[in-house]
DNA sequence: ACTAAAATGTGATATAGATCACATATCATA
DNA sequence: TATGATATGTGATCTATATCACATTTTAGT
């Protein structure tokens, strides 16, 4: 089993593990394949795994009071659900695949035993939980905060630059999933989409997206 | 300077350090004592100490688009900004203390020395990061999804339950603070109070607040 | 290719909660 | 203890967004 050590979608923190060390984890991980819409875990679930995405586009999303809430898009390559395997028994969260993935499980225990004896991994580690919880602490006050249109808005952003890295792209969730991450009632996001669209700042036809004017669009994610 | 190896505060990860680095703790520790309203941290100012709040109440909060937010009531002893300190130059959000807090400022440069020569030590602050980001994760889709009276109703339980440890207590927030904290204007907090009040839920004199029927105010924080 | 099921668009209506306006109470400090 | 500043309570609007209702389009399974 050399698929670790050949991996070319290595996490910046198994960069720093040994030739031996990735051999090891090469024998105790599985790399399985998710079509859209699978789940890759769920929420209540045992959790008993670190789960790396080499690639794809993941969905993380946890029952709420009143409906489904999208908390993040996770892109590969990433470690997922780290916060809920270390954290608790239990996955505290889902992942569904929005795209077809390919995913490696890493036992709970070889992980452990990489932070206990190479201080690097680990700390890289620290580093990947720490940079994911400002980003979630960002997420959550805009969500918060700004009016509907606005959360639409930096979503389509979100796609384009983060995500896609392009202008013109096919959007990966339903406007029930769109509402499920912005917070919004399903009708709200066509709407919304609707007026983006009549404004001439996006060209929209189904999932299919183009942004047409990015400043205005920029400033409406700003402005609430 | 042996305050570290003598402190009765030590966190869960500082158990699992020696007498030789507790005594390295000691050295390049800073302790400091806070009053109520003193800012201990501040949003965008350089994040060059871990801070471990041995004694007292502290919000932890961030300017949003519209306005402040506050994210956590954090209570000592626990650490406070490791995701800020770790994971960006600059703090993504301020600290300050709501009641007298007793601080320890802590090299960031010796903290990552115990991470990297102490795995034990490691594996705790891990198991800290990801039990915070869990914790932050239900805050958000509760604050996203129930309605104001169920927001503060499951805040006036958390402060019963979590932090005061009793059902009378004073508020250690203004109603304009509750309304940072629980996503309401402090006119609608009022408004929420006062009708707790009478219908008998609580009893409520300025910030000074007891709890009467607990079973109801779980039930509006569950159902919105 | 056909048909049921699911997703989407859009108007009308309802409502939670913001905002405004002002009265009252509490606090801090000279 | 007096006095300005700050915090709080409460009614009257106003508005963003949910909800309802239904038409239309798209998707998936036979």
């Amino acid at each position: 089993m050399e698929i670790c050590k050949f991996c070319s979608k290595r996490s910046s923190a198994a960069k720093h593990l040994g030739n031996d060390e990735l051999e090891k984890l090469g024998h105790s991980c599985v790399e399985v394949s998710f079509e859209k819409g699978d789940i890759i875990f769920k929420q209540n679930a045992l959790s008993s795994n670190i789960i790396y995405v080499r690639e794809g586009l993941v969905k993380i999303h946890m029952a709420g009071p009143e409906r489904e809430q999208i908390l993040k898009i996770a892109k590969g390559p990433s470690y997922l659900g780290i916060p809920t395997t270390i954290g608790d028994k239990v996955n505290n969260y889902s992942a569904t695949a929005l795209t077809k993935t390919e995913v490696c499980f890493i036992d709970i225990h070889i992980f452990k035993d990489f932070i206990s004896t190479n201080s690097e991994f680990a700390y890289e580690i620290i580093v990947n939980l720490c940079k994911n919880e400002l980003g979630h602490f960002h997420r959550c006050v805009n969500q918060l905060q700004k009016q509907s249109s606005g959360r639409v808005a930096e979503t389509l952003l979100f796609f384009a630059d983060e995500i896609f890295k392009t202008d013109t792209f096919d959007l990966p969730l339903s406007r029930h999933e769109l509402g499920d991450l912005t917070g919004n009632s399903r009708e709200n996001v066509s709407r919304i989409l609707s007026d983006f669209n009549n404004e001439g700042l996006i060209n929209i036809s189904g999932k299919s997206i183009q942004i047409l004017n990015k400043e205005k669009l920029f400033m409406i994610s700003r402005n609430g």
